[in-house]
DNA sequence: CAATCAGTTTAACACCGTTAACTTAGCCAA
DNA sequence: TTGGCTAAGTTAACGGTGTTAAACTGATTG
């Protein structure tokens, strides 16, 4: 029985159901598609169950924009690790970054509220977020041992060309191929990251 | 003849006053909350006669969306005529872009798909946005000229610093003022332009 | 056996974009 | 004057949305 299949699944298994679901269906239709009805339908539940686990759709949608920054923060921190040089960091990061929002776009659409995903949630509120931040901040630091609000100031322009060029990309996509996109935007990093000694 | 053109310019008063509305709502509770009803209540006319006007809702926001690069696209031919020299015109242009997000910050959204606007036509196929394109292409090309690929190449490099900084500008806009990041955006723009020659 | 309780579903509310079908008002010819 | 035609506009419906209260179901407990 499908009933009795579903009930061996623990709680974890179902909440973890419901956010693959959400972005199975916004990979493959896009953000403006998600509805809380056809996740509950692949999952073989009926909607309210879906609130059990989540207050709201915003909340949800709030959670897999934890999971994104969450990995982002573990893949920096591996970079981190990784190498002694700073420019080699900022780099490697900067790469990591694009991988990311390619590879998983229905996540980068959804932290910035892009392409249809809107969570009413402020991004800036969310501490995942910001342990991002503070990471990438000490890394220039390490680099150029400046004043905070020089270093704010840094960091706000890497993030910007960064943001900048990935979301372009994906907008123009069919007039010019990611490959493209991709060399400018390595390029582009490379020349920030040299240029900050 | 008369009745004719009275009738014409009726239904023109009609079809501005569906978009000045949409846009009304979209500034004041976000595009997410505009809807065809409220359009229709805000006119004094029923649903359906949205659809005289326009073939659907998203028809309606990429006519909007052509409004935001009809403006910019005339700006950037006023500053063309204004200024001799490129790294002047350019700056120029990079501060009507930002000006131009902050004061009709729905037309920016819709623009480029932020915040819960969402227009299924691709922004690439618009033929205002090419304008503009071509014609900050041509600027840079008269700055320094190059084959038509580095050309691309530059502008799409000065757009993404561009859109990078208003994007993050308005996400974190609580966290860092207005004011702070137009500073570090009028900096950057005017490096760029500087670097160009 | 009766009562309770967790887990789950049904049904409802107030919205949404969109369209078919209907009504109404104005005009013109008979 | 009256009948019919046309254009303008409305009503009502379809299938969808997020969300919630109420009802149901099945197992466990007193």
């Amino acid at each position: 029985m499908e009933v009795l299949e579903r009930k061996q699944r623990t709680r974890e298994q179902t909440r973890t159901g419901i956010i693959t679901t959400a972005k199975d269906i916004a990979r493959r239709e896009g953000w403006q598609a998600v509805s809380i009805r056809k996740i509950a339908d692949a999952i073989d539940y009926s909607p309210p169950i879906v609130y059990e686990y989540f207050d709201s759709k915003d909340v949800l949608l709030d959670e897999i924009r934890k999971e994104g920054f969450r990995f982002l923060h573990k893949e920096y921190e591996r970079i981190d690790k990784l190498y002694r040089d700073p420019e080699k960091r900022l780099y490697e990061i900067s790469m990591a970054q694009w991988d990311f929002a390619m590879k998983q776009p229905e996540i980068y659409q959804v932290m910035y509220n892009l392409n249809g995903a809107f969570c009413t949630i402020p991004v800036h509120e969310n501490a995942e977020m910001q342990a991002v931040s503070t990471l990438i901040q000490s890394i220039i630091f390490s680099f150029i041992p400046k004043a905070k609000e020089s270093i704010r100031r840094l960091f706000f322009e890497w993030w910007s060309i960064s943001h900048g060029m990935i979301s372009l990309a994906m907008i123009l996509k069919d007039q010019q191929s990611l490959d493209q996109s991709q060399q400018i935007y390595l390029e582009s990093m490379r020349r920030f990251a040299r240029g900050l000694k």
